[in-house]
DNA sequence: TATTGTTATACTCTATAACTATA
DNA sequence: TATAGTTATAGAGTATAACAATA
């Protein structure tokens, strides 16, 4: 959310010159993801709720049973990083670590009733913001924006160069 | 850049249900940003230079004289943020502060000799690193890309409503 | 030996608030 | 009084590394 000194949101400042940052994709896409994010937490505030965490309760929910470090890949995150993310959860009351029966080291993931029932609203929340905020663009721009970013995002890149300073 | 248990990089993971984060716009924001930003890490790792770093440097080239405090609007960060930012770019020996003619309180900012000499091979390195990345996309989805971001980012947004939790 | 979850620790990036010197 | 830059401090979020229990 916006405070008071600094805006998150990058806006565009007149009389300024933004040169060839405003040919990068990489910029355009920083510059709306974090507008967008920003936006998702002012809208989910109510919850407690932040992008990562919205993306746990969905995984744990279609995909009962996960175990710590498959939550942590499927996110792209150190298993330290889950255990954090699912206390906080856990805290939250919409989330419980189980004995997994086949692995006595392993814990399988599930929601509570309340983190099952508090995620039908959260998902209704989560989908407005998206919804409100795909709404400066028409249905149609709507759909090639998301097919171009899952293009770009799935496919494979060539690796960076070993070049550097001479 | 990836590490040895954690990849920033959100891969696909076969047989995990993904659900509604498909549809959203927001997932597939983050998923692409994260990914290029990771990519641009490790494009300019020789130079050590982050995405800020580098949009701070293009500011300060293209509007020589800025203050911090401009910059840190520009930027959409706190002047505090704007302190470590110039701190850091002064330590690489790109940037140095002024005394401002017309305010004692403040500070011009501009490139030194070598920041703005290695500006253009950093540039360069970056425009490497944009057009390998979107070179997943032919060059109309890249345009179209391009113009849709810009135009979401851009817009006024409906503010957040103020529903919650029963 | 390898893996699961955990903890300890640290680093980055961001923020707020209080301070100082000027305006 | 208000503003520019600074400093102190803190809170997310991320990481690595080492550990105990179990495979």
């Amino acid at each position: 959310m916006p405070t008071s000194e600094a805006d998150t949101f990058i806006a565009r400042v007149s009389g300024i010159q933004y040169g060839m940052l405003d040919t990068l994709l990489g910029y355009a896409l920083r510059r709306t993801q974090l507008r967008m994010y920003e936006d998702f937490i002012a809208s989910l505030a109510p919850w407690g709720i932040t992008p990562p965490r919205f993306s746990a309760m969905v995984f744990v929910s279609l995909n009962p049973g996960l175990k710590l470090t498959q939550l942590a890949k499927i996110m792209g995150i150190a298993r330290s990083g889950a255990v954090i993310l699912v206390d906080a959860l856990e805290a939250l009351g919409y989330m419980v670590r189980e004995p997994a029966p086949e692995d006595r080291r392993a814990f399988s993931l599930r929601l509570t009733d309340k983190g099952a029932q508090d995620l039908v609203a959260i998902t209704a929340a989560v989908q407005a913001h998206d919804a409100r905020v795909s709404g400066t663009l028409n249905k149609a721009e709507q759909a090639k924006l998301k097919r171009l970013l899952g293009k770009l995002s799935d496919a494979t890149w060539p690796p960076p160069p070993k070049t550097g300073p001479v």
